[in-house]
DNA sequence: CGTCCATCTTACTCAGAGTAGGTTACTACC
DNA sequence: GGTAGTAACCTACTCTGAGTAAGATGGACG
């Protein structure tokens, strides 16, 4: 419905609004029932047109991915360029990821439900998504933590990774939940440790 | 290769060997990848025999799935029975599951892989999995802290949850990191928070 | 106004999920 | 032992959707 006269489109162009509308059917059907003839005939195009660009089903999807992780990233490393403390630089993360998958719920559905293709290309850029999380967190640490032991502290950045991920899913069934609250939930427990709350 | 003589067997039995099948397949292949014509050659039966025990692919899954958390559930509950302490059912239950995912290699697979299946039943029956553990840690915490705040309870028990799941992936690149280490690493985090470890 | 090439289409193949309808071996009871 | 009943099982299909071969078409530039 962006279109002009739908046709003849330059390539780059076509491009974008392909992996545009893939995202929304891939979000919505979910990837396996989405079908290429449908996103084909929503783009205005016939589905030999899908295979010319991007190769497959699963390249088209890795397509969405790349640009929901792009996206991702830019967002969290921005949040925390201003920070002046540790505290502060993982607040500041933390809220810029809860306000992102509250804005852009296509692209985080992308992220968070399409890893069950074990074994094929698919599934490790899903994973890398995680990585790239987990060292921009692992990197913020060891520029505020005592590292030593540094097994520990890669293992304290997945930890953060899937503890946000999980908590980012119990958001969506919690609309009460703004980003701001799911921020302080997170940097409770991150921060002062269950201990803290004990009998 | 467990067979007797290949054939006419009682439905229960067959119905285990089934599912005792497909859950290898499943977790070697991936779901997509996985045939049903092979699941059936496999086993030693025809590939309708599958459909009258359980319906579909996905209802096969189900069945995988089930079984897995049922052991899961088990697994975890029977670990903090005896527990004197907030912080010692916290380390038994942790340790529970990462022994569990070590040993039972194709269940867990299972649990974390095939969530791709948005909309579907077999969605739910993942994340009914983990709202499973995440109600066993409710409770656990529920005897143990102060509430006040049932939303911010709700939301360290899933927090709880995702980090360990994703920590328990990240032990699967990491052969050298045992259950006891992973257990610690997870209570380190969660007991005692980050701050501690702040410069 | 023709020629070149990138964009696009029609019309297929093929694998794998799911099914209709018939067949065989075990059980029970005479 | 025979035979009726049924649970376990099979052969041989249909149908949907991923992926492809081969050709048609619009437009830029000489």
């Amino acid at each position: 419905m962006t279109t002009a006269k739908r046709k003849r489109m330059p390539r780059a162009e076509r491009m974008r609004q392909m992996v545009e509308v893939a995202e929304q059917v891939f979000s919505e059907r979910g990837y396996a029932a989405a079908s290429m003839d449908e996103i084909a005939e929503l783009v205005g195009v016939s589905k030999p047109m899908l295979y010319e660009y991007f190769n497959s089903k699963e390249g088209l999807l890795l397509a969405c991915i790349r640009e929901s992780r792009s996206v991702l990233r830019e967002v969290t490393e921005q949040a925390t360029v201003g920070a002046a403390t540790a505290e502060d630089a993982l607040r500041r993360g933390l809220l810029a990821f809860f306000v992102f998958i509250r804005d852009r719920r296509e692209a985080w559905s992308l992220l968070r439900h399409e890893m069950a293709l074990i074994g094929t290309p698919a599934a490790d850029e899903v994973e890398e998504t995680r990585r790239q999380q987990t060292d921009l967190i692992a990197a913020l640490m060891s520029g505020y933590f005592d590292s030593g032991d540094d097994l520990r502290a890669e293992a304290a950045a997945e930890f953060v990774v899937g503890a946000c991920e999980r908590l980012a899913i119990w958001c969506e069934r919690h609309d009460e939940v703004s980003p701001g609250m799911a921020t302080e939930y997170a940097m409770d427990v991150l921060w002062s440790g269950l201990q803290r709350r004990a009998r």
